[in-house]
DNA sequence: CTGTTAGCGCTTTCAG
DNA sequence: CTGAAAGCGCTAACAG
């Protein structure tokens, strides 16, 4: 029940069953080497003197770990858990593992976090780059010959994989949504441009309104930590011309912005059109049910860990960048009827 | 810029200095046995090589990896978010990292991931068991000698390391802040008694209710996976006796429960108590505001990182039990004002 | 099909 | 203060 825990090596397996170490290392990988026999007794010894493998050992020689880095800089985001939830699905098919660490947007954390991630041997990154991470990171890691995926943000336009959502694209079905529902004066809260998936948000709204001849100047700055925080929403509402339907950064900015309607006796999908982004669970079970765009975070993170064990694979210098596409969810904050 | 980066390691790195082998890991770990010129030459040639500890050789030589397992049963969920953020506060501190692993409530996959854990050398395990899981994993685990913490659920009532939310506390306090509002039906939303978390929730429930000599039976079951199920709700609504208030699950559930009542023309906060659990961010903007429990996830997390790293130090057969107390937040879905 | 022989990159005695 | 040598547990040729 509780020995002293004399750790047991493939050697004492090997010992036990009267063969080779060489041999019982055949068996631990399967190989089709070995007889029948040898391997029943092999796996017997295993079993037995409750052999564990050890990696750490076997990476010694060979050249992967099995484990890669996930670099988020947010791991309290409801968001980014359901990105984990994608990568996980795929890794774990592959027997790989993942370490996660946090850069919490901070560069300088996230340049230990990765350094220490390399020390730790793993096979490839993905990585959200915090805001304001230089160009150069990215040169520094495949110089090192590390595959590695951005997700969700990239740092060059051009260059390395990426992995997101097509936030443009989603912007612009939203814009045209509350088009095709007479709203003519949308306005954009939440965020500021200080990121790609920012500035992809941004840039199909405004591109979007610009084509059908609207106003794109109606955009709302506001600070994303503190969901209580509408920036300048109270003097455009009091101006004469006031929005009349609002695009949000995501469902949470949404969410919060129509309990601040709500509140005021304006009443979201009639008053006031309200789209959130990401669709959440909880957008669904709102008051009233919140129309959002599908971001499909889990998507993301299955194309992202996809497109790295790929790499780990097979490296190569080109950059593949996917866009996962995404659709409106129309519920009753904008355009949907009440069941 | 890009060579064929042939691995430098310790060694080319001393023959780079002009030492030994040994000299250059004495200066690698700090060691006040070098002379200042040498460490300065040392330090010098891995900058110069680019030089990556390898921590890897190193662990086959040592014991401890430097890496810890977290076991959780639903990564996707924003409240284990909370959780990993607390936990990766201490560790990083301790220049540990994290190998984040999802049993997703199985517990064979569960067990299948530990074992890949093990194989990794993870120095120790923070655990929120699976649904299922037999108490003999304690046991399995504890003979393999890799300390471990149970975090938000346990498996036995007794033995092993445990941190959670003191749940019946905060059940109990939300159930009395009710009863001074003048609520006397209250009903619990949500969930099935099927692990410790649950069942301690419904303890206190009713042993405050019990104590009060109100009603105790008011319990509605639902499926926690779907916010739109709301079990018997409607039936005891329609009732002799319908409930004046609700302690929910979670905020998930209660939000859910909130826009439900909102859409049937109710007023959480005036014409029903609402009480949620966990004190999600998002629960502060709600409409209207959500009174919660505050279960403290990051505390819970950063106890349990603490508790962990202390048995990883110094082992011990003892079971440390420590639960986190909350506290209510109110707000207007039940006794607080507006703004 | 199985065993022998070298290491992978590092730490750790033990001698200088 | 520094170096030589042994070996952590495993895999990868290469011989039988």
């Amino acid at each position: 029940m509780n020995g002293p825990q004399k750790a047991v090596t493939l050697n004492s397996v090997a010992v036990e069953a009267g063969v080779s170490r060489a041999t019982a290392s055949l068996v631990l990988r399967s190989s089709p080497l070995v007889s029948v026999s040898t391997r029943e007794r092999v796996i017997a010894a295993m079993d037995k003197l409750g052999y564990i493998y050890n990696r750490g050992a076997a990476n010694l020689r060979g050249q992967k770990t099995g484990t890669i880095g996930l670099v988020l800089c947010d791991i309290g985001s409801p968001f980014y858990s359901q990105l984990m939830l994608g990568i996980d699905e795929i890794i774990v098919e592959a027997s790989i593992v993942a370490i996660l660490v946090n850069s919490a947007e901070n560069p300088e954390r996230q340049l230990r976090q990765i350094r220490r991630l390399r020390e730790h041997g793993v096979d490839g990154l993905i990585i959200c780059p915090a805001v304001g991470t230089p160009e150069a990171l990215l040169s520094e890691i495949a110089n090192l010959r590390i595959p590695c995926v951005q997700v969700l943000r990239h740092v060059s336009q051009t260059s390395g994989d990426y992995v997101g959502p097509d936030y443009a694209e989603g912007t612009s079905l939203a814009v045209k949504h509350l088009i095709q529902h007479g709203r003519q004066n949308i306005a954009f809260l939440g965020g500021r441009a200080i990121h790609s998936a920012a500035r992809e948000r941004l840039d199909g709204f405004r591109k979007t309104l610009k084509r059908h001849k609207l106003r794109h100047d109606l955009i709302i700055p506001t600070n994303l930590e503190n969901l209580a925080d509408f920036g300048t929403l109270p003097d455009l509402m009091a101006s004469s011309s006031p929005p009349d339907a609002f695009i949000c950064y995501n469902d949470m900015v949404a969410q919060s912005l129509m309990g601040h309607l709500l509140s005021m006796g304006k009443m979201p999908g009639r008053d006031f059109g309200v789209i959130g982004a990401d669709n959440l669970p909880q957008s669904a079970t709102s008051f009233p049910p919140l129309t959002t765009i599908i971001t499909d975070p889990v998507g993301v993170g299955r194309n992202a860990a996809r497109l790295l064990l790929d790499r780990i694979e097979n490296a190569s210098p080109s950059s593949t960048r996917i866009l996962v596409s995404g659709q409106l969810m129309v519920r009753q904050s904008c355009g949907g009827h009440a069941p």
